[in-house]
DNA sequence: GGATCTAGCGCC
DNA sequence: AAACGGCGCTAAATCC
């Protein structure tokens, strides 16, 4: 395997006319993996543009495409070239394609994206994966990143051409270097599926979701005024029950309820026994003191309400959130810029995120696929029968927990039962259980039921807790660092991971892993449909259809997203609800 | 004065 | 013996 790549003498051509192109083009298209970056003017795909294409294939110079120079019209041989069938390594591909498909220059796969097989064989363990990194890394380059930021919209330097033909040549060598890690960690697969998401979620990017901004102004003033209110309530609490204090002046006025030290010290200061001011701690003491009922109700009225208007695209009017595909550990999307990924579920704020004219949203989730993964991976009998059988497991649980006949369970004893199953399966102890039944489903319980609902879900899903067994033994027990997903897909920690953290990946990490394969696939199987892929909340996809394509396109998402399941769940019967309707609410 | 950390909380 | 995980955002607190 040839890695050498001597940064001074990479060769490049400088094209900047049709014919020259023509022929750069068809030496290019005889390579089965080329190398492609881009350079822009800036980072924004809708507002900034592409100014350079460089490609680079083995023995050959780096064709370095000058957008400036080159009417459109004139660019087929360009367009040929990325369509073909060469693998087509990138580094952060999305970027590219995202300002390749703006400037109406489509690709297809097969792809490899150096970041991305970074992160995927490093998942977990604290590393840099940008490309100077991986070129210091694994080549033993360093790459003179000074030229990144600067000015590509007018004339080009030498040093500009030079340093966009290396970022495109370099990639070879590192494809081939990733490849093999890859390979020796048994991370092809996973590396592979995260390729063929990233066209999926450039895409995803460049929709956008669209905010009915009127709406969204009334529910934000209006959840500003409750605010308002609360804030006033918890004034007068403090300065009536601190009153006596006179000689603390920090006490006397007012708190900032949205300073926890100080809410902690004015609490403790009135005798309330606590060590933390968050939620678990106060609920349960809320019943008892006034001030905390106000302080929890303050917090409430609070909900974050994200400067979602400054994210509004001046250009589409429309909200370009950011996802990164290996953002989590477990292999879950993380999403920034707003985050659309913890907007409050709150039909009123939900609704606020609609479909055009002429659309309609349409919301699939996966049915429990959490609970699933566990009953596949636990080898559960009790909880693969009642899933074969297309049971509720939530009502099973709860009847098998209280005693009751499933005909007898009330919608509290589901509720219980959801806090147990959620929280159990990761190991979750009596105590928590306790605060998190509160808390999360507002259901009581005492430490002592706590304590027998764990032993009871234990002794009837004994399946589940020989599993925590074997990982206890066999991995925690043994200070093995890493674990895997169905697929492959592999965790690190840099120290003693904690045995919940061990159960926790293989479930999160497969869902996380069922969810990418589905876009994929939606992506490729979408079509002419007109139908957007807008969004995805981990367990959830979001689509933007054109009315009349509701009925095909919603078969088409649920097909894609019970094969993607069925590739590590089968013969385990996966669900799939979907929705349409005017909104995300 | 800006960068970073922490607590708390929204979502799955 | 006891232990639920994964994110990003905001404001306050703290660090440099």
């Amino acid at each position: 395997m040839n890695l050498t790549l001597n940064t001074s003498d990479v060769q490049y051509q400088l094209v900047q006319d049709a014919q020259s192109l023509e022929s750069a083009c068809q030496s290019l298209a005889t390579a089965k993996v080329i190398g492609i970056d881009t350079e822009t003017t800036g980072l924004d795909p809708r507002t900034h543009r592409l100014r350079l294409v460089q490609i680079a294939a083995e023995k050959m110079p780096v064709m370095i495409v000058d957008l400036a120079a080159i009417p459109i019209a004139k660019l087929k041989p360009l367009r040929q070239l990325l369509t073909n069938d060469s693998t087509k390594v990138f580094h952060n591909g999305k970027f590219d394609l995202s300002f390749l498909s703006m400037a109406n220059l489509q690709s297809t796969g097969p792809y490899f994206d150096t970041q991305l097989a970074s992160q995927v064989l490093f998942a977990g363990l604290k590393k840099s994966h940008t490309l100077a990194a991986l070129a210091s890394k694994f080549l033993k380059i360093e790459l003179n990143k000074d030229l990144q930021n600067s000015d590509f919209s007018g004339k080009l330097s030498n040093d500009q051409l030079e340093y966009a033909a290396i970022d495109a040549a370099i990639l070879l060598p590192l494809q081939k270097v990733l490849s093999a890690h890859l390979k020796r960690a048994q991370l092809l697969p996973t590396a592979f599926l995260e390729f063929e998401a990233m066209p999926a979620v450039a895409q995803m990017e460049l929709n956008g979701m669209l905010l009915d901004q009127q709406k969204w102004l009334a529910v934000s003033l209006d959840l500003e005024a409750k605010k308002q209110v609360a804030a006033l309530q918890l004034k007068e609490l403090k300065i009536r029950h601190s009153s006596q204090l006179s000689l603390l002046p920090e006490y006397t006025d007012c708190v900032n309820p949205e300073s926890p030290q100080q809410v902690l010290a004015a609490l403790q200061s009135k005798g309330i026994p606590i060590d933390s001011t968050n939620k678990k701690t106060l609920i349960p003491l809320a019943s008892q003191y006034p001030i905390i009922r106000a302080l929890l109700d303050y917090r409430k009225s609070k909900i974050t309400s994200p400067s979602l208007l400054e994210h509004v695209h001046p250009v589409t009017g429309r909200i370009h959130a950011q996802y990164r595909q290996c953002g989590a550990r477990s292999g879950r999307f993380s999403c920034r810029s707003p985050n659309l990924q913890n907007i409050p579920r709150d039909k009123a704020i939900r609704s606020c995120f609609v479909a055009s004219p002429g659309y309609k949203i349409i919301k699939a989730d996966y049915s429990q696929i959490e609970l699933r993964i566990t009953a596949f991976l636990s080898g559960d009998r009790r909880m693969l029968k009642a899933y074969q059988q297309g049971r509720d497991l939530h009502t099973l649980t709860a009847s098998l927990i209280t005693g009751k006949p499933l005909s007898g369970i009330t919608a509290e004893d589901r509720r219980l039962a959801k806090a147990i199953n959620f929280g159990l399966i990761y190991g979750m102890g009596a105590a928590k259980l306790q605060v998190y039944a509160e808390t999360e489903y507002g259901v009581m319980m005492t430490l002592e039921e706590a304590q027998l609902f764990r032993k009871r879900f234990f002794q009837v899903y004994s399946g589940v807790a020989k599993w925590h067994d074997r990982i206890r033994s066999t991995v925690y027990g043994r200070g093995v660092r890493e674990i895997r997903t169905i697929g492959g897909r592999r965790r690190r920690w840099e120290n003693k991971p904690r045995l919940s953290e061990l159960l926790n990946h293989p479930v999160q990490g497969t869902s996380a892993d069922i969810t990418k394969i589905a876009i994929a696939k939606l992506f490729k199987t979408l079509g002419k449909t007109g139908a957007k892929l807008i969004g995805t909340v981990h367990d959830e996809i979001l689509l933007e259809c054109p009315e009349e394509q509701v009925a095909p396109v919603s078969r088409i998402l649920q097909k894609c997203m019970l094969s993607a399941a069925a590739q590590f769940l089968n013969p385990l019967p996966v669900g799939v609800e979907i929705q349409v309707q005017e909104s995300w609410g």
